[in-house]
DNA sequence: CGATTTATTGAAATAAATCAAACATTGTGG
DNA sequence: CCACAATGTTTGATTTATTTCAATAAATCG
């Protein structure tokens, strides 16, 4: 279903065999293809496409997305480098995945159908894992709660360094978080009069209080 | 991660294997055990206890929540008769799970670690399509949408029948939509108004315009 | 450099939260 | 069985936050 944040080794001693005692990566029975590049807004896949791989992000980002019938758009991951997405629960893709920046994917292919399940376990928890923390962010009413929350976790997948780059843009933040462009905009600038953050330029954010940011969002 | 909504089988062709031919149950390998009571408001599992099982929901209404550092509580699933829950992604739990009103719960026990990640893997699968619905339902912005898919959803878990019976509170719902009590309550008045549902009690909802009910949560 | 897109800011409208009270239901004890 | 308390639900008035509509500013692209 919802492809997300796959990039670290869990636990080896889970009782679902998360951490499979032989289990040497999260994705062992893909054999890797080669890289596939994507421009700003290129196609990954589209939904209703039949699912075929899951992908793991080299360089850039994506952003996975479906769009409901009164033509608003409902984000509900991004990925940066080492990430993995395209993990879905049916035959075919419910959802679309495309390159927000020049971006290249690399597609994994899948093995033997008895292996797939205990090697896409692990990957299948952690896309849990994700979407939880997402759903979380959505259940708190406020804008700052929704931002702050976001920029937190954009942060600790880029290093848990004090400088963020955003790739996306703000009607991609937007269409993430549940909010209007304009409100996010307005946000962004209430941090930075807060004094939580700088904003050198509308892509780039400096952390200037974590704490207080993760208190905001929880 | 969260527990979900398992009770039908899925396809037999699915490339990540959820069908696996010879799957014969999403949950071959736990032995079913003893049904176990809960009164209502008793605790099935806590936040912080190690996970052991996961469960099948034989009569009654468990929720699944979360307890946030201001107090507020998210409710991420809430789980009706046959359908398993208490799957989660790390060794400990981090959702408490509690019986809405008198329930019996049969706990599975988890077989030999080599196999659970197979078997359980369409449990996996389920949880991740069950969240995605929720997180589609969070990201809508009106209360009245939210409200809606959560009646459509749940009259579909009871049998697609116009004849709801909600085993939750106002405050159970308006915790999982994201919600206050009083906005919950008026947007029940809202859609009988509207001439979409009636209100026989305020546990029981028949719905009458099921089309425009299902138009209104998309 | 001009054109187009993207981001920010402002003012008004709107929806939900909050504060508060009434009403209904359930259960308890007299 | 009734009175009463406790809990849960609905409704009302007000406040607050976000959306919407509109305009300006900044950044990007050819």
């Amino acid at each position: 279903m919802l492809a997300s944040t796959i990039s670290q080794a869990r636990s080896p001693t889970h009782p679902f065999g998360a951490g499979h005692p032989t289990f040497p990566s999260p994705c062992d029975s893909q054999r890797p293809q080669l890289v596939a590049f994507r421009q700003a807004g290129e196609e990954i896949y589209a939904a209703g496409d039949p699912v075929k791989h899951i992908y793991r992000v080299e360089y850039g980002a994506v952003r996975v997305f479906r769009l409901l019938a009164d033509g608003r758009r409902q984000i509900s991951a991004f990925h940066v480098a080492g990430e993995i997405f395209g993990f879905e629960a049916r035959l075919d893709h419910e959802f679309f995945a495309e390159a927000i920046n020049a971006t290249g994917i690399r597609p994994l292919r899948l093995a033997a159908i008895e292996d797939v399940s205990r090697d896409l376990f692990p990957v299948a928890l952690q896309s849990l894992t994700a979407m939880q923390k997402h759903l979380l962010i959505l259940s708190r009413h406020a804008a700052i709660e929704r931002l702050a929350a976001f920029l937190v976790d954009m942060a600790e997948r880029q290093g848990d360094l004090d400088q963020i780059h955003l790739p996306m843009s703000r009607m991609d933040i937007a269409d993430h978080l549940g909010l209007t462009i304009e409100t996010v905009s307005r946000t962004f600038t209430r941090l930075k009069e807060l004094g939580l953050i700088q904003l050198p330029d509308s892509r780039n954010i400096e952390i200037l209080r974590r704490n207080a940011l993760n208190d905001i969002g929880e």
